[in-house]
DNA sequence: GATGAATGAGATTTCATTCAT
DNA sequence: GATGAATGAAATCTCATTCAT
């Protein structure tokens, strides 16, 4: 009441108070982790606003003061899910002198995810996010962003590669950058479909790939 | 005429007449085709009977007939989606005796799909299919099964390079099979997202990892 | 067709010929026989027009050449349930010139009626039947009639034992034709709850209490 | 308030407060009451939600926070109907001397019901009850319960009048009793066709038949 | 006359959202 | 701020009835 009191005054009200600020954030975080593992158990439209409150400890009342809806808190939840450090990721590997290197510290960024326990949860929440993606305009658009963003950060690590000479200079590189999210994506889904499949195992063919390796006949 | 005639003096006969059958698999081909646009434009759940009804110039009643709920539409699509004949495209590949050959046929007959215009839909109803196999567990084994079958056939193809020598004997032949299927997979789900993305670009890309034709630099 | 034209000229038509009559009222009765069975299964409203259909192996299409709907079927139903043939019993029991074994008759008329091997299908849907005609005029009427008719037969009876001086002439008739009744009805219910109740047993102590005879007491 | 700060902490408290507890019961009551008139006036199956929902001044989303369907809302009338306090009155009979008396006190009790102004849509639910019964396991089951208190109460009521020697020890006690019931369901059956039935009339012969007062001839 | 596929109104039920306490 | 009972629109599904064949 008080710190409400002493921020009457400032004009615009941009800030709420930081306390105030502080929980709402927290609460949101709660709602949103909370939100990821329903979605992931069950789907984002199979999920119900009850199935969260459950999940969050939260009754219904109080999430609306955090979320104006349900497709809020999907957003939320797709946002977070985009919330990867995958440029950094991938600034670092650039800096990489030698092309293989290069390929390996990002395999091995990128593939180590996997060893969290809460990968599986995350998983099958991509594949909810993919499937609202095709149909959700304003997801589309956030997933877009972040895709836009990764993509542009791999595509400069495959134009260093082919300036090097290591990289067939002729391959598109943009497909190139799609290659090398597809393999990433798609061993996501045959991820979720099997979590027991070997990532170590895929790992290695992938930067072998990558690298040339993997091919051992006349060139 | 006869045949009505013979019906209608034999009760309990074993065959209802032909003509039926061949009826009520039209109507649930009709059903489930579209089942298939309504999902691949809204996702499975957020379509209404009445959205498939109103696609499939039938009224919900009709629907009831050839279909026990929407669930089991959802199946059939499911099913549907997963009837593509990769295991005959692979064996075609696999009687290839160059193995660069080999892959250039199956990434031609894999990408090669996505010239057909109805493609866009597919992929969207994969993405779909995806997030309900995540969450459905009927869904998930269809789809396992069909993605054992397919596993099955690429590695004999895989297996069969390796013994050429072509492939590194050393890479886990179900690794580089998941590789292949991932670059098939994921490619599907960013023409998802941007159905402009230039196929050919990407096929000559993966067909290149594929071939070791990609790596310029020093083996 | 022959037929038809032949009566064609008759004026009033009020007759359709005698074989289509005969044919009419044989797959009327075939309908609501087979209605018959469905209601003491599943009650009026419960079953369906198909549950009906099934039982007479007919088509809906040819249930409603002769039943405008399924209130006509029920009300047929009831009106069949209705059709003992009481009246006769009664005025047969009333010849007896003794009071005691005229109760005995008529017990024995009604109880016997148990022992039909059909008795219990009947019973059932007379619950039914008495559901529906708390809320349903027209079937209510119909059951008033034939309740009229059996109470007159049965006030013919009481007044003629009034006045031999065997039942006690202060009594209201009326209500001993109805505490007559009820010791019927009342058993066909508990007889519904639990076919196997013993009959004799019951249709002994109805006896005795009519005749005077279950009591041993003092006068 | 203490009890809510109380419960703010304690997670898994294993009571909910007093007040929702008696609030649900008070809701599931209104509902049952409303239910009930429904039922009365147009049989189970054809009334429906919307009926109880408007009859009962809630929404229908309010109806499925008490009640998980129709099917329950129908079992619990069906066991309030069955609530009479008949085991009550029948103990307080037997403890007459005089078994006319006892007779009498029974009748009485049972029949004054008829006086209370809600006693015909009592009556007419009971038919509802009574087909339900016919078809509904888990009503029949409610119903053959209370019918057997009721029976065991009667039949203490019976064998005591047979050991006085005031009813003819050779009937079968289990038939006097059923006979007893028969004359109370039977009646109200009647009551259901037609309320304007003299009560009283009808008690008098009830009392008369069993007291052995009706027969006056020879014995 | 018979068939049975189709209709579509209407029933049950769910669930995102609101709001009095 | 929090609660959770209540709302009511909308979804799924049923079934009496019709009608082209």
């Amino acid at each position: 009441m008080l710190i409400k009191n002493e921020h009457s005054f400032s004009f615009g009200a941009k800030h709420v108070p930081k306390v105030s600020e502080a929980h709402l954030e927290a609460r949101k975080e709660q709602i949103v982790r909370a939100a990821f593992l329903c979605f992931a158990r069950k789907g984002f439209h199979p999920t119900t606003m009850q199935d969260i409150c459950a999940e969050a400890h939260l009754s219904p009342g109080a999430l609306y003061r955090y979320f104006a809806g349900k497709e809020e808190i999907i957003q939320s939840a797709c946002d977070e899910a985009q919330a990867a450090q995958d440029a950094g990721l991938i600034a670092e590997a650039l800096a990489e002198p030698d092309t293989r290197a290069m390929f390996h510290r990002l395999v091995h960024a990128f593939f180590s995810r996997f060893d969290d326990p809460a990968a599986d949860v995350y998983n099958r929440a991509s594949l909810q996010l993919w499937a609202e993606m095709a149909v959700n305009d304003r997801v589309r658009e956030s997933f877009s962003h972040n895709h836009a963003v990764v993509h542009a950060g791999l595509g400069e690590v495959v134009r260093e590669a082919q300036r090097r000479g290591d990289l067939d200079g002729s391959l598109d590189p943009g497909a190139l950058v799609s290659a090398m999210i597809a393999l990433y994506d798609g061993f996501r889904l045959q991820k979720a479909l099997d979590p027991t499949i070997d990532t170590a195992a895929y790992a290695r063919v992938a930067e072998a790939l990558l690298g040339g390796t993997s091919w051992t006949g006349a060139r």
